[in-house]
DNA sequence: GAAATTTGACCGAC
DNA sequence: GTCGGTCAAATTTC
C-alpha cells in the first residue's frame, strides 16, 4: 500500500493492455466461424470492462482501484452476481473476503488474517476436460460442506503436507450456483512446506517480484508482510510452467499445430471433486485456465476476485495454441520473464515456446509495463 | 496396508 | 442460534 501510486499506475497500464488484448482475441474470434457467440460476448464484455475500469482509475484517481466496480450489466461475471441468492453464503463469503482483504490484521494470527484470494473460473462443459489437475501442489480434502443458499457443496482442501511440513496453505472450491461451469476458488495462506519450494523456484523470485516487478495487482488486499511472493504470482508462475511444458511437449511430438483441449492436460496429482468431476474438476479449472488467462479477466471490484473466463473448446484451442492468451496477462508474463530470469531450466523450456510461436508483442506487453528489470 | 476421501460432529465467529 | 470451517472416524481407492 506504500507504493499505491505506482501500484495504480500498473494497474491502469494492465487494464488498457487487457483491453487490448482481449481486443485481439475478440479480433481473432470473429474470423472464426465456429466461434461461439458466447466466447466472443465474453470478450466483448471483458473489453468493456477494461476500459471502464481504465477510465474510473483515470477519473477517481489513485487508490480506489479495489473500490471500483464494474458498469452493471458490462461485467462479465461480477465477483458476486447470484441474484437469485439473497444474502448467499457465497456472496457473503466474498464480500467478507474483500472486506477481510482491505483490513487485514496482520498482528492476529486469526484465520481471517490469514492471506485470502479467490478466483473464479468459468469453463466449458463440452470440453472434455478431465483428470489431471495440478497446480504443483498437494492438496488433501478434509471436508466438504453444504453452504447455505447454493445448490452445491463447498468442498475444503489443505496441503497434504500440512502434518509432515505445518503447510498451512487451503483452497476452498464452490460451484457457483448460477452457472455450474463457474468455479470459485478461495486460497487461503500460502505454501511454506518444501514442495512449494521445489516447485516453485519462485520462492526467491517473489522476493525479487515484490519490488517494482509484482505485479498482480488484481489483489490489492494481499498485503502480506512476510510473503516470498504473492500466492497468486506463485501459482500462476507454477501453472504456466506446468503448462508450457506440457505444450513444449506436444510440440516436440509434432501434435501442436491443432492443439486439441484433450492435449491441454496436465500432471494429475491433485484431488479432484466428486460433485466436478463430472464436468471438469475445479483444480484443473483453476490451474490450467487460470494459469493462463489473464488474472484481471474479469476482476471487477479489483479486488478479490478474479474472474477467469475458458471460452469454449475452439476458443480455448486458439488461445493456448497461438495466440493471445499467453500474452494476454504482462502480469503473467512479466512474473514468467523474472522467473526465467531466475530460474533457467523448465522455465526457459517453457518460454521457448510461447514466444517462438505465440505472437506476442514484447513491446507493449514489457515496456508498457515496466515491469522487466 | 497406506493414502485419500467422505461425512457427521464439533467449535468458533457473528 | 445459525452458519462456515475443521476435525476425525469410517469408508473407499489404489
Amino acid at each position: 500500500m506504500a507504493n499505491m501510486g505506482d501500484w495504480e499506475q500498473k494497474n491502469l497500464v494492465e487494464e488498457l493492455t487487457l483491453g487490448m488484448e482481449l481486443a485481439k482475441q475478440l479480433q481473432i474470434h470473429l474470423n472464426v466461424s465456429s466461434s461461439p457467440r458466447e466466447t466472443r460476448e465474453m470478450l466483448l464484455q471483458g473489453i468493456l470492462t477494461s476500459y471502464e475500469k481504465a477510465l474510473s482509475m483515470l477519473n477517481l484517481g489513485a487508490g480506489l482501484v479495489g473500490e471500483l466496480h464494474p458498469v452493471g450489466g458490462i461485467t462479465i461475471r461480477n465477483s458476486e452476481s447470484p441474484p437469485s441468492r439473497s444474502g448467499s453464503p457465497r456472496s457473503e463469503d466474498s464480500d467478507r473476503d474483500t472486506r477481510d482483504q482491505r483490513h487485514i490484521d496482520y498482528g492476529s494470527s486469526s484465520r481471517k488474517s490469514m492471506p485470502r484470494w479467490t478466483k473464479k473460473v468459468r469453463v466449458n462443459p463440452g470440453m472434455g476436460l478431465e483428470g489431471p489437475l495440478d497446480d504443483g501442489f498437494s492438496w488433501r480434502k478434509y471436508g466438504q460442506k453444504a453452504i447455505l443458499g447454493a445448490k452445491y457443496p463447498r468442498g475444503y482442501y489443505r496441503c497434504t503436507h500440512r502434518n509432515v511440513q505445518g503447510c498451512l496453505a487451503t483452497k476452498q472450491v464452490q460451484r457457483s450456483d448460477e452457472d455450474p461451469t463457474i468455479f470459485e476458488i478461495t486460497y487461503r495462506g500460502r505454501h511454506t512446506c518444501t514442495q512449494a519450494s521445489n516447485s516453485l523456484p519462485l520462492s526467491q523470485l517473489g522476493s525479487e517480484n515484490q519490488g517494482p516487478t509484482t505485479n498482480i495487482t488484481i489483489e490489492p488486499q494481499q498485503n502480506q508482510p512476510h510473503q516470498e511472493n504473492n500466492p497468486h504470482t506463485q501459482e500462476l508462475l507454477l501453472n504456466f510452467r506446468r503448462g508450457l511444458k506440457v505444450i513444449t511437449e506436444e510440440l516436440d511430438s509434432g501434435g501442436q499445430q491443432s492443439f486439441p483441449a484433450d492435449t491441454f492436460q496436465f500432471p494429475s496429482t491433485s484431488t479432484v471433486e466428486p460433485e466436478n468431476s463430472s464436468l471438469f474438476a475445479p483444480s484443473m479449472v483453476e490451474n490450467n485456465f487460470v494459469g493462463s488467462f489473464p488474472p484481471s479477466f474479469i476482476n471487477p471490484s479489483g479486488s478479490a476476485t478474479n474472474y477467469y473466463s475458458v471460452s469454449p473448446n475452439d476458443q480455448i484451442q486458439h488461445s493456448f495454441a497461438g495466440n493471445k492468451n499467453f500474452q494476454s496477462s504482462e502480469s503473467e508474463l512479466t512474473d514468467i520473464i523474472s522467473a526465467a530470469a531466475s530460474t533457467t531450466t523448465s522455465l526457459t523450456v517453457g518460454l521457448d515456446f510461447p514466444f517462438g510461436n505465440v505472437d506476442i508483442d514484447p513491446s507493449f506487453t514489457f515496456d508498457n509495463s515496466g515491469f522487466l528489470s
